[in-house]
DNA sequence: TTCTCATGCCTCGTCGTGCGAGGTATAGTC
DNA sequence: GACTATACCTCGCACGACGAGGCATGAGAA
């Protein structure tokens, strides 16, 4: 059984995780220093957070990674499966419903 | 020492709780109503949120509430507090930030 | 030399919180 | 008499976010 989506918010990290990966094959510690640039600092993922999410999209298939020494330091990149890709489609569709349900509330200024 | 702010994303009910009570003085069953109605189905928050929600606001002093007898059924109406509004503004100045963020990662088709 | 900083990976334990399931009660309707 | 809508509530779980900590290397400062 597929896991349910969430009713409000979660599953943030995964989601700006995939995307980012989707351009183009990263490992983690570049991941974590993109996104903070990226997203011009409003967003930052910690390597408690990021780590054991990246093991835990690959263990689901989502992720595939390759091991790479770069001066005597070793990188764990990491690409999309096509069930990745899928994913992360499912994901930003989600959060755009999300977000947009946000925005109405925020914007509103009266109801009925 | 106040409450941290979360990295990534959470505290969304908290904040269209506070939202929705912002224009007017609402009971918690119409809450849950109008969040559906107003987000048109995006966002829904279950009364195994809500309440404890609720409650956890009031205790925090961000929300003030008053029991009314209506067709023998007791509603609990919740209003916001100075501090309720501040927190708000807080709250909701951190969503954009976040969901700006987000947006970046979503739309950028590159990255350096 | 030694220290510190940046790079690069990792795990553990905790804590919060989102959430479903369940419980109670009343009023109206089929 | 059953079922739905209204209206409140709590319990307990699961999971995810997070901080703290640990290990190793290379480069540059002191």
């Amino acid at each position: 059984m597929s896991k349910r989506d969430p009713t409000l918010m979660r599953g943030v990290p995964e989601l700006v995780v995939l995307r980012l990966l989707a351009h183009r094959e990263m490992y983690g510690y570049e991941i974590a220093r993109t996104l903070k640039v990226v997203s011009q600092d409003a967003l930052t993922i910690g390597e408690g957070v990021l780590y054991p999410a990246l093991h835990a999209l690959e263990a689901r298939g989502l992720l595939r990674s390759r091991t790479h020494q770069v001066d005597g330091r070793t990188r764990v990149y990491y690409q999309l499966t096509p069930r990745g890709h899928r994913r992360l489609d499912r994901l930003a569709m989600n959060w755009r419903r999300m977000s947009e349900g946000v925005e109405r509330i925020l914007g509103a200024t009266t109801y009925e």
